[in-house]
DNA sequence: CTTGTTGCAACCTTCGTTGTTACGACTGCG
DNA sequence: CGCAGTCGTAACAACGAAGGTTGCAACAAG
């Protein structure tokens, strides 16, 4: 699977941005957050982009501009994050419609959906128990 | 994410093998296969491929030759399968090292590692849950 | 020997993600 | 007002994964 690290960067720019304003800024540039994340400014301004359509993170423009949280770090979860980085499901379907003459090319969406919607509700549940403030704090208790 | 079809057409190809088997043939083809599922049967017979290397078919070749289970369907499960044809992981890190010197970036990586070694977990253990046996009668308990 | 099928390599197309450049929009400050 | 710093966003290239396609050697039943 071409595994996403799209979770993992939108992880650290929040974490970033938590730390930051802790230490007294007020607010974080996206300069800044990609050279933590070592990448290209604008991927990290695209991606705060959809935080700040889900109500994660506000912009402001102009001199001295930059990111902020919209919420404490402890009220947002992995979950939302999810849900604002990585639009489609876990597990497709057939890229072309199986024959619908055969038993198994008929029944076999509905069937294997099923069991996909099932591990997605587990996945969102799992997403939901952490905390930007569960991952900021495991950030800060690495070894060094 | 580039959500990924490989699972549901292994599943598919199993299914088929075992219903076709039950029918009272010997082995199903490629062909066969590639038919129900509307798709190539190369793609096929990679997948099997890879199926068979963890030991949940067998092929045989020459004339009359094709695939059939190495085992009941219901000794089979999701987990199986998905081990067999998906290599790597959920989510992935950076692609490039974080910044070490920063906080942030020197202890991301851990801690979402962390994070995704729970929840891959509990997507092994959901899929451990169900079947081939399990995935085949719903198929086949499609209204229609 | 012929025939039907797998095994496998090679290549192309498509698609999603990331990286990069460029430039307009906005705003605080002098 | 103009400058400078930053966001917002479009456009495009680079890259890799997956799927589709073709071709052919290997194999085995008859």
């Amino acid at each position: 699977m071409s595994a996403n690290s799209r979770l993992t960067i939108a992880a650290h720019a929040l974490a970033w941005i938590g730390l930051y304003q802790r230490q007294g800024h007020e607010v974080a540039t996206s300069e800044q957050i990609a050279t933590s994340a070592n990448t290209n400014p604008v991927v990290i301004r695209r991606l705060l982009g959809e935080l700040r359509r889900a109500g994660l993170v506000e912009s402001r423009r102009g001199v001295g501009a930059g990111w902020s949280l919209a919420r404490e770090l402890g009220s947002m979860t992995l979950l939302d994050v999810y849900e604002a980085v990585e639009p489609g499901p876990l597990f497709a379907m057939h890229r072309t419609t199986p024959d619908q003459g055969c038993v198994v090319g008929y029944g076999i969406q509905p069937a294997m959906q099923g069991v996909y919607e099932g591990i997605e509700e587990t996945l969102r549940h799992e997403l939901a128990r952490v905390t930007l403030e569960n991952v900021l704090r495991d950030v800060l208790a690495a070894p060094r």
